[in-house]
DNA sequence: CTGTTAGCGCATTCAG
DNA sequence: CTGAATGCGCTAACAG
């Protein structure tokens, strides 16, 4: 069906071997016959089976990534940074998108393997439930010892011995600016609206600010917290249940900007004004975050950056077991300002 | 360094033929001998390789997808239904982004042939001239003769007799429907942010438009467009030159949601008020398109639906040289009303 | 029901 | 500098 290497070495009126040499370029052919074996290859439309030469090599030279959702922004983005640190290396980018389902998660591991991926990188949340983690790390061991890398993205390590970099970000200094900046701005009630339970990029942001507003001396009591799932849908809901709820808070912040973007339709729906009544703060800074009107007071997280150092570290030498840790940044827009109740805002009031 | 097939058979004391049809399930194996080998490949952890198999088959099961950029939420959506489409098919999918480089575009569609991709879904605008159809046109006779199946995605075929299947949109019924309603809105003088030149996408779209209009007896001319680039920042720099130009329009489409975005503040920063001032439209029906505020009138394009049916006509018996065109739907939303100086808005003034 | 054999397309020895 | 031989891991005939 399609041609082979002898085929072009038939052609050509020499060896498989010699038009193998030709291809790589590696050994020394005289300049006529390369002349001869490149005109057949181009007669012939000859293109390599990268599965024959993968039988002889034992990997692909491919990098899969295994993520939620890639119509989600924050994936694509982070997928985005990955495929362009991959194209300089010539390397294949696989895109599997679990939905957020283990068992989708877990299969395309499996084929991945399957295709010996040189390297497996896994973006994003993971659940934070015991059988996951062992389940995880035995993948882990196995794409070891299948000589592929395993890179974690914005998700930590099952356990300490699982062989595998992790790439991610402290959030923890961006949200003790934040606190401090809320706390300044007179903010006392703090309303928050956090992503899927036991999941750990909820659980991550969510203890990381409770710790920054502690600093500060503000709590942050389950009451004021409404669970939604990352989504607009979700920040909208969870929202007019705060509201509806009627729990009393001059600040709003939100797991992610896409939770943002429906708390703001929210309360405009509810004659919040943002941020004379209410300041809104996301997490991402995600382009939704300037779509909207007011822009988006937010935490800056660097997804490409971080797609880029996963395919840097994997290919690192002695990557394995290895850490690194992105700072993001503290974004002030419009969405935010002045608590309503303090002085200040009572005298321009 | 992996296990391999042997290896199990070694260990269950079989031959690799019988592990082989364990695996395969189609011949029939004694219940004895079966859970033999299954213990052998779960104490080994063994993992078929999938290029072992891809070199007996010819073909590797795999969906290759070229597109412009990832995090782009036009593409990002087409290529989840395509991703969605092939779950359920047991079919890996290899998204490869050329950032609309050509030379990358080409770079990649060989590597999926290297990797004797099932199937390649090309999405987005294409380049329209001659030179680079003819290189489409060659790409897609070597895949053909692979054994490869071709899709267009949004795109149109590069000449009659090239082995691709094609899904596309039509929007002209779906812009006939805006130019009535705008004409009954009492908008006259209408402004255009254009794609890039000579991309199919752009030159589709303004056509289409520019025909619609036609027959509700307005003109588009050239002084009412600007070009962009599909992206907000574009979207908004094109705005300000028509603004800056002296252009008085009362309506305003741009070639998809992103540029009416960047439009929509421009205009705001022009304290132009939409849709008071100015109508906005825009292209796709992104979700960005209910982000801003009003929320947009768009043309919606089922972009899900159109990676779905790009994998489905891939698996479809003939399916090369068939088209599949999907409707496009108005949807009025907040960003469009009366023109000014209708005599309805006069009155209501 | 199971083992043996051959070959998929290629890169790499080893000889010449 | 070039050709012949070997084997990567697996499946499909072909025997038993």
């Amino acid at each position: 069906m399609a041609v082979t290497l002898s085929d072009v070495a038939d052609r050509a009126g020499v060896s498989p071997a010699t038009v193998s040499r030709v291809l790589n370029g590696n050994y020394p052919v005289a300049a006529k016959t390369r002349q001869r074996v490149e005109k057949a290859i181009r007669d012939l439309d000859y293109v390599v089976n990268a599965h024959a030469r993968a039988l002889l090599h034992a990997t692909s030279g491919m990098i899969g990534v295994v993520l939620n959702d890639l119509a989600d922004p924050f994936f694509a983005t982070v997928a985005s940074g990955i495929q362009s640190a991959a194209l300089p290396m010539q390397r294949l980018v696989i895109v599997c998108s679990s939905g957020g389902d283990q068992e989708t998660e877990f299969a395309y591991i499996e084929m991945l393997r399957r295709h010996r991926a040189e390297v497996v990188i896994l973006v994003g949340s993971s659940p934070e439930d015991a059988a996951y983690k062992r389940a995880l790390a035995g993948q882990a061991k196995g794409l070891h010892a299948q000589g592929s890398r395993l890179v974690l993205c914005g998700r930590p390590a099952p356990s300490r011995h699982t062989p595998a970099a992790v790439v991610s970000v402290d959030e923890s200094r961006s949200l003790r600016e934040l606190a401090e900046y809320l706390s300044q701005q007179g903010h006392r009630r703090i309303g928050y609206l956090a992503g899927p339970p036991n999941q750990s990029t909820s659980t991550a942001r969510r203890s990381s600010l409770t710790n920054a507003l502690q600093r500060v001396g503000i709590r942050l009591p389950d009451g004021f917290v409404a669970q939604g799932e990352f989504t607009r849908e979700s920040g909208y809901e969870a929202t007019c249940r705060l509201i509806s709820g009627g729990v009393k808070f001059t600040a709003l912040c939100a797991a992610n900007d896409l939770m943002a973007a429906g708390a703001m339709r929210a309360l405009d729906e509810s004659g919040v004004d943002v941020p004379g009544d209410v300041s809104v703060i996301g997490f991402d800074d995600l382009p939704v975050a300037t779509d909207i009107t007011p822009k988006l007071t937010t935490i800056r997280v660097p997804l490409v950056e971080v797609g880029q150092h996963a395919v840097a570290m994997a290919f690192a030498p002695e990557s394995a077991n290895r850490r690194r840790l992105l700072p993001t940044r503290l974004i002030v827009r419009g969405s935010s300002g002045r608590a309503v109740g303090t002085r200040e805002a009572r005298r321009t009031a």
